[in-house]
RNA sequence: GGCGGCGUAGCUCAGGUGGUCAGAGCACACGGCUCAUAAUCGUGUUGUCGCGGGUUCGAGUCCCGCCGCCGCUACCA
């Protein structure tokens, strides 16, 4: 039994959550459900990053407090996350006194450690935007948004060593090669290293929403270095070592590769800085594409998607939650962009999910129905599906394993096709009642109670009903996976028709 | 400007180190079946692998140039 913790990157909660903090979110779940299947001892936590300037400044704009604010804010996401099934063991706010006192802990060790300095922080300043700007980022030393010409400014900022890691970073990336998958992403963060690191401001004096710097408390830590921070808290950094000794280093971020830097740079250093050792793997996603088209856009164009038809809730009332999980998980390979579209949505649900896997189940109890007196018997030892069935558990364990959402599902449909040709090879509706019907529909449904277990991570409620109506007893995925996913368990039982799993979409979107 | 990536059937995409690599799914066509959600099963069509050169006995697969699209270029997260 191995252990697994993942975590999604904490959503910054200026905004409700969209399809894009739903997809990396709904991918974790089904990667946290997958190792429980397995067997695994498992941690999974998500969460909302609550603090900068954005962040007070909406809480002013809406007259409220930046704490009264947030709570309304973290809370969307909560909601988000439950009306997708989201099973997290843990949810962090970084507002938490829990989060403050790891935050505190662990940069105070490596102020301690010599990699925390003060100096000034020099830039080009927008007042309107209250915020800096590179010369490159710059509109000609003007602001980009607002453009006024930039005024050259001062700060007095501790600054973290980052550029003192360099060789110790990319010694760790050759020593680590799967730190950072995939491998394309691996090579993005290892460039920018190559290419050389300059320290970096984390604290501010003109904000006051943050965490307070313990050795100088007119200062708060930048949003960043409170932030990430966050995957440290929940297991109990500087207060429960024999947790943290539980699930670090070998833990698992999944992030969007909008953070990459953050995450597969600036975190190993400080984490090295603090004398801890990094995490071992970083997997990196994609980002969801509406028309070619990052969301943002998109959704902003005239005749484009509307921003509300694709809010992870709307979603999920309109195709419902499983089918949406199904979709997000099967649509994209885990690491490459991907095309989000609400055809692509029906046209899964329709391929997939109506026409093969909701067909076969309404098929077979249809046949157990009239032929088997609705007793689903027992399938044989030496089936032909049985082959197949084998070589299904084991890539798609393999698949999971790999974080491969997707490839998993791809060969988990596989197993349903060609029960769905078995069916077709024996014509069991042909066949008077007896033992060769009684074959046939054993093999079936003991393919059934196999596909139910490989959606389990994926569509856990959808596995929950057709486990019930197949007749057996307990849940598909309480595992453990070696065990339960074994050719020939099906114990046979009650069979029920139902109503239809997935009825097909026919009207247009 | 610099660094990196992408451009393969109508659609979405696979294709380590060059030689059944021209593929999958969807869509489409034809045939079978009628237990099932007009679902299913079988068979099949579709491509100058962005353009132009080059290396090689042989190149989506390596090199050069070009066109188009995109990301990063450090303190919004």
């Amino acid at each position: 039994m191995g252990r697994f913790y993942i975590t999604t990157p904490i959503y910054y909660a200026n905004d409700a959550p969209h399809v894009g903090s739903a997809y990396t979110t709904v991918n974790a779940d089904a990667l946290a459900r997958w190792h429980r299947l397995a067997g695994d001892d498992v941690k999974f936590m998500t969460g909302t990053d609550e603090h900068g300037q954005k962040m007070a400044d909406a809480a002013e704009k809406n007259g409220k407090s930046p704490a009264e604010w947030t709570d309304l804010m973290s809370e969307r996401f909560r909601e988000a996350w439950s009306a997708l099934n989201i099973s997290y063991d843990d949810f962090i706010r970084t507002t938490e006194p829990r989060h403050y006192e790891t935050v505190q802990k662990f940069l105070s060790v490596i102020y301690e450690n010599g990699y925390i300095y003060k100096d000034v922080y020099k830039g080009l300043y927008c007042v309107s935007c209250e915020d800096y700007y590179t010369l490159e980022a710059s509109d000609n030393g003007s602001c980009p948004i607002h453009h006024r010409v930039l005024t050259e400014m001062e700060e007095e900022n501790w600054f973290f060593q980052l550029s003192a890691f360099e060789d110790r970073l990319i010694e760790f990336y050759d020593t680590h090669p799967g730190f950072v998958t995939p491998e394309t992403k691996r090579n993005e963060a290892y460039s920018f290293m190559k290419g050389g690191l300059k320290d970096i401001s984390i604290t501010r004096t003109s904000i006051t929403w943050g965490v307070p710097v313990p050795w100088d408390e007119r200062h708060v830590f930048y949003v960043w270095y409170d932030a990430l921070i966050n995957y440290l808290t929940v297991i109990g950094y500087g207060r429960d070592d024999e947790e943290v000794a539980r699930w670090w280093p070998h833990s698992n971020h999944l992030i969007g590769k909008e953070i990459l830097r953050f995450h597969c740079v600036w975190w190993p250093a400080m984490c090295m800085a603090a004398g801890l050792e990094p995490v071992h793997h970083v997997h990196v996603n994609g980002w969801l594409l509406v028309g070619g088209e990052k969301l943002g856009k998109t959704m902003a164009a005239e005749g484009g998607v509307k921003v509300s038809d694709i809010e992870p809730i709307a979603l999920s009332q309109e195709f419902g939650v499983d089918p949406l999980r199904y979709y997000l998980l099967r649509e994209t390979a885990l690491g490459n962009d991907g095309e989000f579209s609400l055809e692509g949505i029906a046209a899964r649900y329709n391929t997939d999910l109506a026409n093969n896997l909701g067909n076969l189940v309404a098929r077979v109890a249809a046949v157990v129905s009239s032929k088997c007196a609705g007793v689903g018997p027992l399938p044989q030892s030496d089936s032909t599906l049985r082959a197949v069935a084998e070589a299904t558990t084991a890539k798609a364990a393999e698949a999971w394993e790999n974080f491969a959402p997707q490839r998993a599902l791809e060969v988990t449909f596989d197993l349903v096709g060609a029960t769905n040709a078995y069916l077709e090879t024996h014509a069991p509706w042909k066949m008077e009642p007896g033992s060769a019907v009684d074959a046939v529909m054993g093999d079936a449904l003991e393919a059934i109670r196999l596909v139910t277990i490989l959606i389990s991570p994926a569509m856990p409620s959808v596995a929950e009903e057709i486990w019930r109506r197949i007749g057996l007893r307990g849940a598909p995925d309480s595992g453990p996976f070696g065990a339960v996913a074994t050719w020939g368990l099906y114990p046979g039982g009650p069979v029920e028709k139902g109503a239809s799993l997935f009825p097909r979409i026919t009207s247009e979107l």
